[in-house]
DNA sequence: AAAATTTTGTTGCCTGTGCAACATGATGTG
DNA sequence: CACATCATGTTGCACAGGCAACAAAATTTT
């Protein structure tokens, strides 16, 4: 099967061409293997020395947290990368279990192959390298992207980081965000009714704008802030707001 | 002057000798750069291609959130790598600032150095890139540890996530953390005061038992204990508790 | 040893938000 | 169209935990 382009538009794969793909997967041992639904990718507890990317179909990523609920980690979809950290981590132990939700193929990379330079010395493969290591930094951006959310105090405070962010991606005050509310909620640590609650409060006091995944950040200082029936926009809105921007 | 041990301990230099290191820190343009207390290392928003490695001194990286507050992200010192994430990834521009909090020397190696093979081909050089793979998953991981105990809903479970993972990487029920209460309640973002509110209540029911930086965790089942009401069982606190270690 | 400083523990108050339960709007399906 | 199935918004209630202020214990400095 061809699946070649579907790789070359994962980041791992930028700036190689479609020959040198080719090429590449032969000379680090790819191999492509498919999971039934149910059936598991990871198993936790083991050393891993191969990362995958999935072709088709889908699967998650679990855990067992301290009080044995199941947790789902990461749902993975057609390109998703599939314990890239854990491999590049030396002897590493898998922490969780990752699971194929429907019939799958996943293509299997060993690790080490990325790292041992191919006897052609070939150009592309020392650029395979460079993405490589540039996906595993992002995957650790991320996270940290993430964790500057869950540290601000207050939901409000959380869904500002969140939307600052994409807005700063997107480089407009106006955008849309990838995810729904529920992801958002998950994705925040907070519940989705407040998630919800707190958008319209933000709406209400003239800080954001939106309709469904359209979203704008409004950067007029808004006058008035009310809240419990006092105005407090006097003091109280020049320390939340004064310093931005 | 010689700072070459100190680097052999680092695990970016682990199984490389002493000779090996020398040879490296010449074949990929290691510099040693001083800087004095206040001092900027990174700047915000200015594109990264060398990573650095504390040698002496000390430092923190600082951001600034939603609300115009300052936060620091990371405590630097001696043996720290700094912005590793950042100059990994391909074309990124720094989304912090690193600043010396005292005189400080950090060795800054570029980037590129690290994937382009050197010369002699050297067989150090493949180890010098493994491990620096693998610290930078491990970033990711240690990361992704952080966000499991971010995510669990109460105080209590969040203490316990942490714990568990302290005591299985020391492979004993009983063990002590490399942390203090103020840093403990800043990594789990909860308030200082509600940790050792909860500990005190975790103690109470039997969970764990600690004094200062020593803990054991309990592996009584959690059946019998009692919510609000007095505790039955497990009145009785460990009284020898002495240095563990 | 006394004093000063740092670290840890304790407690009452009050608000933010988790939770549940329901309403409304959007989208798909026969 | 009617119907089902989502996604999103709304609201009342209860309580976990943030906050502040203080106490006690441990550690460092004088």
């Amino acid at each position: 099967m061809n699946y070649i382009e579907d790789l070359s538009k994962l980041s791992l794969f930028t700036e190689i061409s479609f020959e040198e793909i080719k090429k590449l997967l032969h000379c680090t041992g790819a191999i492509c293997r498919t999971y039934k639904k149910d059936e598991l990718i990871i198993e936790e507890g083991k050393p891993i020395t191969d990362f995958g990317i999935m072709l088709s179909g889908s699967g998650c990523s679990i855990k067992w947290n301290a009080s044995g609920r199941q947790i789902i980690i990461t749902l993975l979809e057609k390109g998703s990368m599939i314990g890239i950290l854990i491999a590049s981590k030396a002897m590493h132990k898998s922490p969780l279990t990752v699971q194929a939700t429907s019939d799958s193929q996943v293509l299997r990379i060993p690790f080490n192959s990325i790292i041992t330079r191919c006897m052609k010395n070939c150009p592309c493969h020392e650029k395979l390298l460079r993405n490589y290591i540039s996906v595993i930094a992002e995957k650790g951006l991320e996270l940290h992207e993430r964790i500057n959310c869950l540290l601000e105090p207050t939901v409000r405070d959380k869904i500002m980081t969140y939307l600052r962010r994409i807005a700063h991606q997107q480089n407009s005050h106006t955008f849309t965000i990838p995810i729904n509310r529920n992801i958002m909620a998950e994705y925040l640590n907070i519940e989705r009714s407040a998630l919800s609650r707190e958008l319209s409060k933000m709406k209400k006091d003239g800080l954001i704008d939106y309709h469904r995944n359209s979203f704008r950040l409004q950067k007029t200082t808004p006058k008035a802030i009310v809240k419990n029936g006092q105005n407090l926009s006097a003091q109280a809105s020049l320390k939340e707001w004064g310093k931005i921007e």
